[in-house]
DNA sequence: CCTTCCAAACCGACCGGTCGGTCTGTTCTA
DNA sequence: TAGAACAGACCGACCGGTCGGTTTGGAAGG
């Protein structure tokens, strides 16, 4: 039984990594249950045994999708000690080496970007990856506060521009590939911020 | 002729403006060529007389979908005169107006997006808008910095990072309705920007 | 001014093909 | 042997695109 159970599931997680090898390239619309019937080399009947639709293979993964770097993050602003600043100088560090290793897989990013817009369930999920990032992101940023070493007006404000930086630095990475140095950019644009952020010397 | 040609680019319009609509509320493959001939109460004849494919209708859109834009950067950069740096608040000024004017629109650009990972005219037509926008900046910035308004390492590496900025809230904005104010944001982020591009005082 | 004519613009029934999903079995495993 | 897991033929809806025919508006000719 438990081995049973471990079965299905690792015969889940394999549709969805050939589904999302397959959104990834083609596209949720233009990607055909038979492709990824042929991809995982079942039959129509089994993948069907395994989810009861496309989109719920779309759904499979959109659950886990933004996981990994949510975690990273959570962990970043639970380490005690270190300095906020050079915590965030990790945390954009960490961010480009995770979106460079999960090079082949933005494009599903950007699909569930469009499909957001129609689909409350999509734009609920992504929004509460956003939010539990920024949350993070503003613990991080008071702590600094409180440390002397950030001056900020408006934390949530500042947050969420730090997400929006992120993300439209992915995107247009997305859009050049192998001409866009991701992570300098993103390194860049976090030496900005925070010397913007800096207290005035007294 | 005059009228019949001036009658043909009309309805040439008319077509595109029904498409976007739907588009934009549908998205590229949910939308049928029956959706948009019964929206702009033509025929299925009438419409493939206009438009040769369904493609040819989105790379229509896309031709003339970042020209608006690109328009009011090019007039702010050759603004004789005024600070770089009331220039940079206007110009962000102008793009929260301008995007929150057409919200409605939003959508498509992410549908677009998802579409540039494989389509490499349509990558190549968003990366030309992009690229011009930067040069547009980067000498925005050349000017702040000749004058002494600004010290900048890396113009360009800045001046993608701006574009980066505003197209990653836009984005956090789209998924957000009602609840993301865009132009504090907008404005907000340009200030930090400022800030940490002010030039070290003597 | 009227008729003829022609091409641009338009109509809508139709087609080949595809796609998501179903259904009736068969095989494997505990 | 029961039920989980899988096979694959099949279905009906639908979609992008076509095609032969119709309308229309203005130029040409008388």
């Amino acid at each position: 039984m438990n081995a049973k159970a471990s079965d299905a599931e690792q015969r889940r997680a394999q549709i969805l990594m050939a589904a999302m090898e397959l959104f990834a390239s083609k596209g949720f619309s233009a990607t055909t249950m038979n492709d990824i019937v042929a991809a995982t080399g079942l039959s129509k009947g089994g993948l069907y045994w395994h989810f009861k639709s496309k989109d719920d293979i779309i759904i499979g993964i959109l659950d886990q999708f933004f996981d990994p770097e949510l975690a990273w993050m959570q962990a970043l602003v639970e380490q005690p000690g270190d300095s906020a600043v050079e915590r965030l100088r990790a945390l954009s560090a960490q961010i480009a080496t995770a979106m460079q290793s999960m090079e082949a897989l933005v494009p599903i990013m950007l699909e569930f970007f469009a499909l957001a817009v129609r689909d409350q369930q999509v734009a609920d999920t992504i929004n509460g990856y956003y939010r539990r990032y920024t949350v993070g992101l503003v613990a991080l940023l008071e702590q600094g506060q409180a440390q002397g070493e950030l001056d900020i007006a408006d934390k949530h404000t500042v947050a969420l521009n730090i997400v929006a930086q992120f993300e439209g630095l992915a995107l247009l990475w997305s859009l050049r590939p192998g001409q866009f140095d991701l992570r300098t950019h993103i390194l860049t644009a976090t030496e900005l911020l925070l010397k913007a952020l800096q207290p005035a010397p007294a």
